[in-house]
RNA sequence: GCGCCCGUAGCUCAGUUGGAUAGAGCGUCUGCCUUCUAAGCAGAGGGUCGGGAGUUCGAAUCUCCCCGGGCGCGCCA
């Protein structure tokens, strides 16, 4: 609602000043500091006055008398040098928020034809989640909700390099070192843990990589070489091994409410020669070159280019290292012919803008997590009920943390120069930071901290090290301590409600922690803090939804929920000085449109956790001064209530948005 | 060396395209439960926004330089 009447006042002023003084000025508005000084101001006259070199104020007092009234708007007035504030009309908000709210979903803007693939999670399916795992499938999996809140049609795509390296390694544990017969593994696959024991062999075999650098080398360029052709025990083997590991992966993450449309397999992009034709497009158009002279002779490279800028090129500054070998240049093609990472995710990338040629075919996958249908390709016949998922995308989101940023660069690069400049544009790199452990945190989980370690703010996890925190791990913990006080609090629930309330809160926190830091944020974890249920966490705004719950039971039971409040009532009520707290209180609840649009224009889903924090404080505030169900005034209780209950829908969507479920009773 | 990110209260972090007196949580201290759940509320204390210069009516935010920290730049992914 908020974003309505700020848009509206938006076009009003623009129109105005461009009538008026014939500029054209793109406005500017902000939230004033306090309440009495409205709910949108504009600086606009600071810049208007540069321009028509007269006083701000002045021009100001103006455009305030001239602006002609603006729906929902009851009166801009001028403060300060020059701003413009504007006072929203509180009666007027107040039913346009209740209606868009009887309204409900049905009252969102139509669904957008085009098509959205949002890319996470992407686990090398040779291990158990881990911490740093799961911020990125919360930061996706919150991105695709307020993507499809906002009506957009959006695919999820889990991407499976079943045929890399790190598979590799496993599958070496477990013949190499362990000599394991494949049927062995095929029933140790089946039963519980199979990710944790991998995580284990995982660490294992790179001590053992480590021992012998050649040996290492010859296993592993032999098992890839298998696995990416399919043929023997080797790729028999790793076919096991990362299907039970994606498996354990879904399984895990639906427990955090995550699931995925699809998971577009690397074995498939090898098997259905999607990067034949993808290296095919890059040789013609003449995007990647082999080189035929320096270190990287025998290979096929993309040279890099420096960024066009505005149209104007920027100087091309690598001239004398061009002799040589440019140290930018990314190798696509290895001089032994076999593909590179950037090569498969070319390709991939391509594909999901329907710029391929090519599709997969689609067969659902077995295991899928209890009442959920998930799709995954295959080189075999398709399952004539999938859906279409080659159609091509408009837009891409890769979440990836920032780590791979250069090569996220490479790959839109890659995209430019077959000529699809707007596919590249619209390739977006979902950066995020990655999850460490505070040295403290490191130190309890046994890890051996050096003295400069214990120094640093954080401690890097690493799963070739096997050192990190399991997301399954963590779950456990956080449901079994919200499981307690739950237990001490509600002794009179049921055993399975209370488990499920336990769980609700345990996602919750999770989901809160890792949503309320920007993604550009390191994230120090620690469990103190991401055990915490106190301040600002996801447990202080379900508790907020949880006392609105409580006052609508009891409100009911004494029946003071069935009066009608007046329009007047309403109107005096949210007026003046008096009505500045409950007015605080339905804006605040009624602007979640703006904290989504933020969300949206600037990929940071933070901006919804920071709104359901201050919406829920608001709340509390509010809970703290007024007392609804022992109010007298009856007109004024029925509005108090009407009030928590706007409240609660817009704070239950924020949460939902995030994936967080607020419980009945906590 | 080149590129990207970061530096804001004791700690962890917000601060939207430059805007009004720089905010929140945690921690510390002081209060508040016979009243809709105290996973809560109120209050106090806490700041050269890393430093310097510049652009601007206006800079935590933009530009440049410097200091400090992180990451990336591999025929790994």
């Amino acid at each position: 609602m908020y974003q309505v009447l700020t848009n509206r006042l938006r076009e009003a002023l623009a129109g105005h000043i461009h009538e008026k003084y014939g500029v054209e000025l793109a406005i500017v508005l902000e939230r004033p500091p306090k309440i009495e000084m409205g709910e949108a101001a504009s600086p606009v006259c600071f810049e208007l006055a540069k321009r028509l070199k007269r006083a701000p104020r002045q021009i100001a007092q103006e455009i305030a008398n001239g602006l002609g009234k603006i729906e929902g708007i009851a009166r801009v007035e001028v403060a300060g040098g020059g701003y413009l504030n504007a006072f929203f009309d509180r009666r007027g908000f107040w039913e346009a928020l209740r209606q868009a709210e009887a309204k409900g979903p049905a009252g969102m803007p139509a669904l957008r034809t085009e098509k959205i693939i949002v890319e996470h999670t992407s686990i090398n399916p040779n291990k158990a989640a881990h911490i740093g795992h799961v911020r990125n499938s919360v930061l996706g999996d919150t991105m695709v909700r307020i993507l499809r809140h906002t009506g957009n049609r959006v695919q999820i795509q889990n991407y499976i390099d079943n045929t890399g390296v790190q598979v590799a390694d496993v599958v070496i544990g477990f013949l190499q070192m362990e000599k394991v017969t494949p049927v062995w593994l095929k029933n140790r696959a089946m039963e519980p843990k199979f990710d944790y024991y991998c995580w284990d062999l995982y660490a294992k075999a790179t001590n053992f990589f480590a021992e012998d650098k050649a040996r290492a080398e010859k296993l592993r360029g032999a098992t890839l070489r298998a696995i990416e052709e399919g043929q023997g025990e080797d790729a028999e083997v790793a076919q096991v091994v990362a299907d039970a590991i994606v498996t354990c992966h879904l399984r895990t993450m639906a427990r955090l409410e995550i699931h995925y449309d699809l998971l577009a397999r690397e074995s498939e992009i090898l098997h259905l020669h999607f990067w034949d034709a993808a290296f095919e497009m890059l040789k013609k158009s003449g995007a990647i070159q082999l080189a035929t002279t320096g270190k990287m002779a025998g290979c096929w490279i993309m040279p890099w280019k420096e960024e066009v800028k505005e149209g104007k090129k920027v100087e091309e500054k690598n001239e004398k290292a061009e002799d040589d070998e440019n140290m930018q240049d990314k190798i696509i093609v290895r001089s032994n012919g076999t593909v590179t990472y950037v090569g498969k995710d070319i390709a991939y990338q391509l594909w999901k803008f329907g710029l391929l040629g090519k599709d997969f075919h689609y067969r659902k996958w077995p295991n899928a997590p209890e009442g959920h249908t998930v799709w995954a390709t295959t080189s075999d016949k398709d399952d004539p009920g999938a859906p279409h998922f080659g159609e091509p995308a408009a837009t891409v989101y890769n979440v990836i943390d920032a780590r791979q940023a250069y090569l996220q660069k490479v790959v839109a690069m890659g995209l430019q120069a077959l000529g699809h400049g707007k596919a590249a544009e619209q390739s977006i790199h979902l950066s995020y930071e990655i999850v460490a452990l505070t040295p403290r945190c490191a130190a309890e989980m046994g890890y051996e901290l050096s003295p400069e370690e214990a120094k640093k703010p954080y401690v890097e996890v690493s799963g070739r090290k096997g050192f990190g925190v399991k997301a399954d791990d963590l779950l456990d913990k956080l449901e079994e301590a919200t499981l307690a006080e739950v237990q001490q609090r509600h002794a009179e629930m049921r055993a399975d409600e209370q488990k499920r309330t336990a769980h609700a809160i345990a996602v919750g926190a999770l989901r809160f922690f890792l949503l309320k830091f920007t993604r550009s944020s390191i994230i120090a974890f620690d469990f103190k803090d991401a055990l915490s249920f106190e301040g600002e966490t996801g447990p202080y705004c379900q508790y907020a939804v949880v006392r609105i719950r409580g006052i609508r039971r009891k409100g009911a039971e004494v029946g003071a929920t069935n009066v009608e409040v007046t329009a007047e009532n309403v109107g005096q009520f949210l007026a003046g000085v008096e009505g500045n707290g409950l007015w605080q209180l339905l804006a605040a609840a009624g602007s979640l449109d703006y904290a989504v649009d933020a969300a949206i224009a600037t990929q940071e889903p933070a901006f919804v956790a920071k709104y359901a924090f201050q919406l829920a404080q608001e709340f509390n505030n509010f809970y703290h001064k007024h007392h609804i169900l022992t109010e007298a005034d009856e007109q004024k209780r029925a509005f108090l209530l009407r009030l928590t209950e706007l409240v609660e829908a817009q704070l239950v969507r924020a949460l939902s948005l995030m994936g967080i479920e607020a419980p009945e009773k906590m």
